[in-house]
DNA sequence: GTCCAGGGAGCAG
DNA sequence: CTGCTCCATGGA
């Protein structure tokens, strides 16, 4: 007897599958999502999600389901650029991901893609996690982590940067990056191995919320010469600041919606 | 076989 | 500070 929630303007296969969360597991309709320590099922059907495995609460804050997210959409549509892209992808948003998860998410995520990514983190979890229920959850933050139980995961020259990232996500500073600001906590991630600008900005965009960080990888570097003056869009640091020049607190929302339109028209780009 | 993928570290200039 | 190479590995 699943739970309900009405969740008009939200396309649930869209946002899960837009590159932000990997932990999600497909059959017919329904998602499994196994996350911040719970295997929730949810399918949507019209405005409506059916989920078991967690509370309202929950979801509406893991698919920020909040008005905040329909307003900054609202002001990025008079955007005469992004007004043309967005409708098409109706329904897609900025999630709020558990934070550790999301960490090592993306140290797996460097020069890789993104089913690669979700075989990465699953089989990480069944080699070196813990059950919950039928299905198995990360390795815990501070755990100590085997270097060659991390190699199994098929995480290649990314181990190395697991075993020693995760070592030192301590609570504590899990707590730090939390509670810090957008420069501070992008500027404590990057002091963690495998961890450069472009991740850090992933996390602060898909975890900690803040809405000011704009990651910049091949394809969003790709789209936004293409939109947008090429000739000053040298590389990812300009793109970047562009684009919170442009957007500010907005910028986060504005990339994701760049990156599936990317993803879309990657054969079209240069 | 070759090329690319939600990059980062290390190094040369 | 900018630009280059190497790093494993699966899939196209």
């Amino acid at each position: 007897m699943p739970l309900q929630l009405e969740a008009p303007g939200f396309d649930l296969p869209l946002t899960l599958t837009s590159g932000q969360f990997f932990r999600y597991y497909q059959d017919e309709d329904n998602y499994l999502l196994v996350t911040d320590g719970r295997v929730i099922t949810v399918r949507q059907e019209r405005s409506k999600l059916l989920f078991d495995g967690t509370d309202e609460q929950h979801l509406r804050r893991l698919f920020q389901l909040v008005p905040e997210h329909d307003l900054a959409t609202q002001r990025l549509m008079k955007d005469p650029v992004l007004s043309a892209i967005i409708p098409r992808y109706t329904g897609l948003r900025v999630m709020r991901i558990n934070l550790h998860e999301t960490i090592l998410g993306f140290i797996c995520s460097s020069a890789s893609n993104i089913p690669k990514i979700r075989m990465n983190l699953h089989l990480l979890s069944q080699l070196h996690g813990t059950q919950v229920q039928e299905h198995w959850l990360l390795p815990a933050p501070g755990k100590a982590l085997d270097h060659a139980i991390v190699t199994k995961a098929k995480t290649g020259y990314r181990a190395k940067y697991l075993v020693e990232t995760n070592r030192l996500l301590t609570r504590k500073l899990l707590t730090q990056l939390q509670t810090a600001d957008y420069p501070t906590s992008h500027a404590l991630l990057c002091e963690l191995p495998g961890i450069g600008p472009k991740i850090a900005d992933c996390i602060c965009l898909f975890s900690l919320g803040h809405g000011e960080a704009f990651p910049v990888d091949v394809h969003i570097l790709r789209a936004m010469r293409h939109l947008f003056s090429r000739a000053r869009l040298t590389n990812e640091a300009r793109a970047k600041a562009f684009a919170q020049k442009r957007w500010g607190k907005d910028a986060g929302i504005a990339q994701q919606f760049i990156f599936q339109w990317a993803r879309d028209e990657r054969s079209r780009l240069i």
